[in-house]
DNA sequence: GCCTTAATCAAACGTTCGTTTTAATAATAG
DNA sequence: CTATTATTAAAACGAACGTTTGATTAAGGC
């Protein structure tokens, strides 16, 4: 029985180039003739090397997604040993989870740019299939950090950490998927899709600090105040809660 | 020459289950005869009354945000001229901006939370025909708004608020489109898609309510630190800034 | 009455898609 | 060398898609 020889260079430079159409076009606007022409392989290859159109998109999130939730574990175990069984700082849970991610774009070998920017649009993009794959390669990590979070912040409902979280992922994933309306609030792009690679690094640097404030910010504000009997008049607007729940500071 | 009859019927019949349709599926994910079937017309009624598939979705869309427009600049327009000159209160301009929007699903006649969810859906769906429809839909209101932010908080850097603006579309789009991996965080749906219409307005009052001051706090928060050259170390993770730009009370 | 026009209908068109099939090629093991 | 296995190649398949065509019906205007 023949080992790789060379032939899973067939296989990595179909993934790369399943990534990259992939992050650029989405999953139903990238065709199999597309891929399979740009890396230089026949049309049956995928169908050979993946088994399905749907299959080679999931390995190509596999092959990242490995080190990203042993890494978010690694992080997050870390961080809980050195506290000595007190609970974690909300800010460093966030940075734990979401600068974890965003290591990523600064590292090619991890995936870089493209790969966040694919990650973020396919979270968004809820075909049935794409959902169960995340559901079960996330559940694992989200429930950790979760139960981190009920933690940090045990003066908040867990329900509305949940929701917070909810929301953190929904800035997160149009922070890293780039391909937004931003363009017309600016008055222009926030930087060619097909840029340069050169400061791929710088980009997601600088988009990790801001984004982290923003996210931090977010999950310690005040907590809503269900109002359900009195109805808030139209223009003269109703003021949002004080109830700051502060961060616990060990 | 015949005017409307109860043609017009067959148009709006139309519009109404392409909404659901596409917000239940997706545009790629929703066929025209999946349309047309359901609305009990025929299969070439589509491009008969609307033109194309493409034309179909920017009716659906127009349908509903030619009141969202209106209202988002009266509101912002009354805000203005009670305040006299004075800048707004970053929660005033949230309020009338997200607010605004929330209130379409608070009330079916304006589209309900079925239009939002669509909203929320597309707005994460780059397909190119959709971003330059809702380029040229959203520019004017986009442009106020973002000018009544930086009068709101002279402190904070434009390029800052811009990203910012950026995030909050982000975590609302996500808000609103619902059908996301926050099952996984929390073990079960938040809510089946086809659920009862009847609490479609209280959904929408505490979705309101709870993601308002997530966006508040998000925007208030503390600027970034661009520590370009101090590497941060891996588990000890670097603080946030702690220069919190104040909010304007006039 | 007839003509014009709007609207609906059944049927087909041409394309693109993911996938499969069948054959040919290269490499390894016995 | 031969047999076996892994990979590539060319071609076609069948289904689904958006769209178009041409006939048919219904409704005013004159």
């Amino acid at each position: 029985m023949p080992e790789n020889k060379l032939n899973s260079d067939t296989r990595e430079r179909i993934l790369d180039v399943a990534e990259r159409q992939f992050m650029a076009h989405g999953f139903e606007g990238t065709s199999m003739r597309m891929i399979t022409s740009m890396a230089d392989v026949n049309l049956a290859a995928v169908n050979y090397h993946f088994g399905s159109k749907e299959s080679l998109l999931c390995e190509v999130f596999r092959r990242r997604l490995t080190w990203l939730n042993r890494e978010r574990l690694r992080v997050l175990d870390a961080l809980e040993q050195q506290a000595k069984g007190s609970p974690l700082k909300p800010s460093q849970i966030l940075e734990a989870f979401f600068g974890t991610l965003m290591r990523i774009g600064e590292d090619e070998s991890l995936g870089g740019m493209t790969f966040l920017r694919l990650l973020g649009r396919t979270l968004t993009d809820p075909a049935e299939f794409i959902r169960a794959f995340f559901a079960s390669e996330y559940a694992e990590v989200l429930e950790r950090y979760k139960l981190a979070l009920f933690r940090a912040l045990p003066d908040v409902p867990k329900a509305e950490i949940v929701w917070r979280l909810h929301f953190m992922l929904g800035a997160m994933s149009y922070a890293i998927a780039g391909t937004d309306i931003l363009h017309v609030i600016t008055g222009h792009g926030i930087g060619d899709i097909s840029g340069k690679e050169e400061d791929s690094r710088s980009e997601a640097k600088k988009l990790s600090a801001r984004l982290m404030p923003f996210l931090l910010g977010g999950l310690r504000a005040a907590l809503p105040q269900f109002a359900e009997t009195s109805k808030q008049k139209q223009v003269p607007l109703a003021k949002t809660a004080r109830n700051q729940p502060q961060e616990k500071q060990p």
